[in-house]
DNA sequence: CTTTCTGTTAGAAA
DNA sequence: ATTTCTAACAGAAA
């Protein structure tokens, strides 16, 4: 569930939380989640973070050390947690940051897919230039968002879900979006109206925003840095909503499959 | 018990 | 070149 609104919320709590903090301790639980980076703890202590930034659903970790980043990336079931209690986590607790204080940095995840990496500045630059226009920044214009249709035919879905060329939306948003904006998840992307992109363009900015206000939404597994949940969930007009009353017109939620992915749609406020 | 589904995405295949 | 499909993993639900 980590998209956009998810990661932010993550990133405004990590800064608040552990920037300026001496890294005293790294203990790596699963090398896996650190690509199997022996020298990944030896090569942290002593550094503090700086700043932490994110582009898309990608955190950026800053540290003291100009030349060593941290690129963390949550995908399905990661969560960072500070932990109150040093030394008690679960076996889903993979990497663990101690500041010589009472309070733990944890990075922890059920699966397993997500990943805390070292990087230099020249991978970090690397790894921002993949991805497309970061939704609520400057770049972010109906020009730019109308130039990654030019070429592409593939439906709407698969392409709002391209991190290349828009960051941030993942299988809840883009529902979402579309259901904001009335427009059927399988349309071919060469189909939409100029009319249609300029109110899927606003949806955008309009449902991640709130969702953003609201700490983001926390269907199964998100958490926020402390535990708790975002309450974008009690927002969700179409998302995990199949069967149900669509809450603008009364008719049924339908979900089908769009783009390998569960897709959920109003088939009368949506064409 | 087995099978299916899940918020992501890199990489393979088409 | 773009687009589609699958694997990575664990656990909940059917």
């Amino acid at each position: 569930m980590p998209e956009l609104p998810e990661v932010e919320t993550v990133r405004r709590q990590l800064e608040e939380a552990v920037t300026g903090r001496t890294i005293s301790q790294v203990r790596v639980n699963t090398p896996k989640i650190t690509r199997n980076d022996s020298d990944f703890a030896r090569s942290l202590i002593g550094l503090s973070f700086v700043r932490i930034s994110r582009i898309g659903k990608l955190l950026i970790f800053e540290t003291s050390d100009r030349e060593v980043y941290l690129l963390a990336h949550l995908k399905m079931t990661g969560k960072f947690l500070l932990n109150k209690t040093p030394g008690e986590y679960d076996k889903h607790t993979h990497v663990v940051f101690s500041f010589g204080d009472d309070r733990e940095l944890l990075f922890n995840d059920v699966r397993k897919f997500g990943y805390v990496v070292r990087a230099s500045e020249s991978e970090v630059n690397q790894a921002k230039s993949r991805f497309g226009i970061e939704p609520l920044t400057s770049e972010f214009t109906l020009e730019n968002f109308e130039k990654i249709f030019i070429g592409r035919k593939t439906n709407i879905k698969a392409l709002l879900l391209n991190q290349s060329l828009v960051a941030g939306l993942g299988n809840i948003y883009v529902d979402e979006v579309l259901f904001h904006a009335g427009v059927l998840p399988i349309r071919k992307s060469d189909s939409v109206s100029k009319e249609e992109k300029k109110r899927i363009f606003e949806s955008i900015e309009e449902v991640l925003g709130t969702a953003i206000e609201m700490g983001g939404t926390t269907f199964i597994d998100f958490a926020h840095t402390d535990g708790k949940s975002g309450s974008y969930v009690d927002e969700l007009r179409v998302f995990s909503r199949a069967g149900q009353p669509c809450l603008v017109c009364g008719s049924v939620v339908e979900k089908t499959r769009v783009a390998g992915r569960g897709t959920h749609f109003c088939p009368k406020c949506q064409s």
